[in-house]
RNA sequence: AGGCGCGUAACUCAGCGGGAGAGUGUCACCUUGACAUGGUGGAAGUCGGCGGUUCGAAACCGCCCGCGCCUACCA
């Protein structure tokens, strides 16, 4: 045995600092992450969900980012060919967007550097920041091959990005056209609808009076938006509104304008609000251009990109939308147009990432037809070729994919993927082609011009799951490595993201789907469930947490709190719990090595042998068994908590609390072949838990591993435990018991507050044979972990009055303790325990007296209850005895 | 308006058809040959409410109360 003080391999306790920068650098010298593709073997990939090229580390993607890990850290160590493939997003408005602060701090705009320069900003921008996060993510130990990390603006990703447009151009789905677009007067770009924040906001409601043509009367129509009225080419009512019917061949005489507007009649009109009656302003209202489409009305646009009034505005030309506004209000009332003006609270659509205020309007724009990809996507899911985890989301995704509309791809901003179309100046022609032309197609003009859009972010990281893979070209990642194994991400993303990687993937992959697994992820907020933001001052930096509390604590922690749910209330102090758990198996490890530190790894082979063991050892081989097989089958079915909570129960508490206990009577044993056994079984149940657990705690696990006897790989490459055929009922059930006896003595002890270093004389009492039988045999480990000076078996009445009791199951335990006891403390206690008794008597009793349980319940449980009822009769008869004996001392 | 979800110990959460669980906190005792970032023992819950299904419900169904989130075309 080593002295403590003399073991200079692991310190007192454990220190993160060093060890994780040190196994990172080892970890990447070794290429450990480095993906494999050998022949025969299963294959896992990930490809991770490429954070913004802008983003810095948030707890949400330290939480995705743990969960990929341990996926892939466990398919890595089961011998699989595993690949994850990181990389980050080249996220076009919000990149952009910080370039462009960038510049402002020097005075300049974009337009001052042009294009091209522009561009290169960009790309320098990106040189000298953009690896914050990927440092990051290694920083946590996400064990991606890092070799491969990808960028979705690199050389092989444009390609990627060229070859899908152009392929689904000349397949007729992509189409260029004049619609209505969310458009930010801002950025000067079209969004997509799911760019568009919708923030409800106070408003004022205004009803204006539109009079008929033929001055029979007038109609009230409300607006939040009256300068749109210049832009009215019709009033639509309920075709089942008496109260309009008559208007169908009358016109209305827009006011502040010489026009005259039709009535149309359609059913999106709500009777019940206001007069019954809109305005439709096509060109400026995405409802009022479906209606104007249906009734064939004009599109009348009235302001210009910026938002600002154009020429058909007359009189208002050159005004801002929103002072256009005020003096449109202005000149209805002064006109005696304007009824009424109400307060109004509602949504307002706003750019997500300037949150200026949206412009819907029509305008030429590049489209995806997506309902035959979403239609094949839904079918995917539905065949079950692709599983939705929790599959809680199959309704939200169906419902979404059913009415989704075409998709607008197309960006007025210069950082992206300029969309690779032609348009000849001399005959008009559009020419869409992989390889850039020089001239004109049809008139072979060389007077042709590239579009000057790019493509909305998304669309390349909607190939993202191949693209990374070579696609496309038919690469071994690609045979190897796809369709990936599942994509892990947070359900805000299932529609922007993860629904459209499944309907390009599906489409440019032979109908092979890109994922087969999804698993959406919670919102991580804080402990009260509030979403984390800067403003508020709830922000749990992840980078500070791994500072604080180690990196290992952190992964712990995140997974733990990893159910399937949506959302995931972090409380800072399980960190600091799951941090102590991370130092106690430090310290068992500790332990361990005082023991084994100087033996060959081969006396591990004890276990080969379960049968020849005693008791304790198998008792921990079978628990080992069970938690591998607890451990794998959560980690197969993503349920992360689950795993972890396998983990700490079975370290902390069996291992930990019963068994190195336990053992201690051996390892300091002068009997070689109890101390080898007991060391032999040591060292190998640490080696297994070290393998479970390193997939979620890799640096702790591996540093550990590392000064282990013997010479061995690198954890993070070595075998995942399987499933061992050790677990044995019969031996649980009798060390269970022994743990009822001790849990008994040291009961009484602490009742009756006998000092820890007193020893004391127990004697313990049962009529089954059996069990005596083995507390018998186990009389030395008993008095070992319960400090007694002698410990007997006594005959039925032999008991003293003046002793304090502890009965479990059928079992008494007593120890005299003349002066000691407290009757009074003692009675009540006893009294406590009876009436739980008789409560759970009296439970058991009804049902078993219910002739219906017993005619309809499965026979094993009507026996399990049996046996449950003979253990508490004999309990309770045990407890009012001991009642009785008490009551004649007192 | 529709959809989804949540309400379990003081707090943060598991469990989701057969005896109410974990961590933290709390109380008592204890520096016993890894660990006080520890040990041992204890207290603590009509599992939001009311009905229903069932031999049996925290779990399944309905309604109600409270709280979130998402989607939407009430201008």
């Amino acid at each position: 045995m080593k002295n403590i003080e003399d073991n200079k391999t692991l310190a007192k306790s454990y220190e993160f600092d060093n060890v994780e920068e040190k196994w990172l650098d080892r970890w990447n010298e070794a290429g450990s992450f480095a993906a494999k593709m050998e022949e025969g073997k299963p294959s896992f990939s990930v490809v991770i969900p490429p954070p913004n090229v802008t983003g810095v580390l948030h707890v949400g993607h330290a939480l995705n980012n743990t969960m990929q890990d341990v996926l892939v850290r466990y398919h890595r160590m089961c011998g699989d060919n595993t690949l994850w493939v990181p990389g980050t997003d080249h996220a076009g408005i919000a990149t952009q967007n910080v370039v462009e602060r960038q510049l402002a701090t020097e005075g300049k705009g974009r337009h001052d550097l042009g294009r091209e320069a522009f561009i290169e900003r960009v790309w320098d921008w990106r040189k000298e920041k953009g690896g914050t996060i990927i440092n990051q993510l290694k920083r946590m130990g996400a064990s991606c091959d890092w070799e491969r990390e990808r960028f979705t603006m690199d050389e092989g990703l444009s390609k990627a990005v060229r070859e899908a447009f152009v392929r689904l151009y000349k397949e007729g789905l992509i189409y260029k056209g004049d619609y209505i677009v969310n458009w930010c007067p801002r950025c000067l770009t079209a969004l997509a609808d799911d760019e568009v924040d919708h923030e409800d906001k106070k408003g004022k409601l205004y009803h204006i009076r539109y009079p008929f043509a033929d001055g029979s009367g007038d109609v009230v129509v409300a607006t939040t938006r009256p300068e749109t009225m210049l832009g009215d080419t019709g009033v639509a009512v309920h075709p089942d509104d008496e109260r309009y019917s008559h208007l169908a061949d009358v016109g209305i005489k827009l006011p502040l304008t010489d026009r005259t507007i039709p009535v149309v009649f359609d059913h999106h009109v709500q009777k019940d609000f206001g007069t019954g009656a809109l305005k439709v302003t096509p060109a400026h209202d995405r409802d009022d251009y479906e209606i104007g489409l249906r009734h064939s009305l004009e599109i009348m646009k009235v302001m210009d990109e910026h938002g600002v009034m154009n020429e058909k505005a007359g009189k208002y030309e050159g005004l801002d939308r929103f002072k256009c506004r005020k003096q449109i209000v202005a000149d209805l009332k002064e006109q005696g147009f304007l009824e009424e003006i109400e307060d109004y609270d509602h949504a307002v659509g706003q750019c997500y990432r300037c949150q200026t205020v949206v412009e819907p309007t029509t305008s030429l724009q590049w489209f995806v037809s997506v309902k035959p990809l979403a239609d094949k996507a839904v079918e995917a899911v539905r065949d079950g070729r692709m599983n939705i985890y929790p599959k809680t989301w199959n309704n939200s995704f169906y419902s979404w994919m059913d009415n989704i509309r075409d998709w607008c791809i197309s960006r007025q901003i210069w950082w992206g993927h300029r969309i690779p179309a032609w348009s000849c100046k001399d005959c008009g022609e559009l020419m869409v082609e992989s390889v850039d032309p020089d001239k004109c197609s049809k008139c072979g003009s060389a007077n042709i011009e590239q579009e000057t859009d790019v493509l909305d972010t998304w669309f390349s990281s909607a190939l993202w799951p191949f693209s990374t893979m070579g696609w496309p070209e038919k690469t071994k990642e690609l045979e190897t490595f796809y369709p990936t194994s599942v994509l892990i991400t947070s359900f805000d993303i299932l529609f922007f993201w993860v629904a459209r990687m499944m309907m390009f993937g599906l489409h440019f992959m032979e109908d092979e789907v890109p994922f087969k697994d999804v698993y959406l992820h919670a919102l991580v907020r804080d402990k009260h469930g509030k979403k984390m933001s800067k403003s508020t001052g709830n922000v749990l930096d992840p980078l500070v947490v791994m500072e604080q509390y180690g990196t290992d604590a952190m992964r712990f922690t995140l997974t733990a709190f990893a159910a399937q749910g949506r959302e995931i209330k972090l409380d800072e102090d399980r960190i600091e719990g799951y941090r102590f758990f991370i130092n106690k198996l430090w310290n068992a490890s500790r332990f361990a090595m005082m023991h084994v530190a100087d033996c060959d790894a081969s006396i591990t082979d004890v276990v080969n042998t379960p049968q020849d063991l005693p008791l304790i050892h198998r008792w921990i081989l079978s628990r080992t068994a069970k938690a591998t097989a607890d451990v794998r089958t959560a980690l197969d079915e993503y349920r992360f908590n689950d795993a972890a909570s396998v983990i700490y129960q079975f370290v902390w508490h069996e291992f930990c609390d019963w068994y190195l206990e336990w053992i201690k009577s051996d390892l300091f044993s002068k009997n070689e072949v109890l101390q080898n056994q007991a060391r032999g079984v040591l060292l190998h149940v640490l080696e297994t838990i070290l393998k479970l657990i390193h997939p979620i705690t890799p640096f702790v696990t591996e540093e550990i591993w590392s000064v282990l006897p013997g010479e061995r790989p690198l954890l993070v490459t070595s075998e995942f435990p399987t499933v061992q055929p050790w677990q044995n009922e019969e031996v649980e059930k009798q060390v269970e018991l022994l743990m009822g006896v001790i849990t008994g003595i040291r009961n009484i002890r602490s009742e009756a507050d006998v000092h820890p270093s007193t020893k004391i004389d127990a004697f313990v009492q049962c009529a089954d044979s059996e069990k005596t039988e083995i507390i018998q045999e186990f009389t030395n480990a008993i008095s070992d972990m319960t400090r007694l000076a002698s410990l007997t078996i006594a005959a039925e009445g032999d008991k003293p009055d003046d002793a304090g009791t502890y009965i479990y199951q059928d079992i008494e335990m007593y120890v005299p303790l003349k002066g000691l006891i407290d009757v009074e403390k003692e009675q009540e206690k006893l009294e406590r325990e009876r009436s739980k008794l008789e409560k759970s008597l009296k439970q058991i009793n009804g049902k078993l007296g219910n002739k219906k349980f017993l005619a309809n319940a499965p026979s094993e449980i009507v026996e399990k209850e049996k046996g449950k009822l003979a253990e508490l009769e004999a309990k309770m008869a045990k407890v009012e005895e001991a009642k009785k004996r008490l009551a004649e001392i007192g």
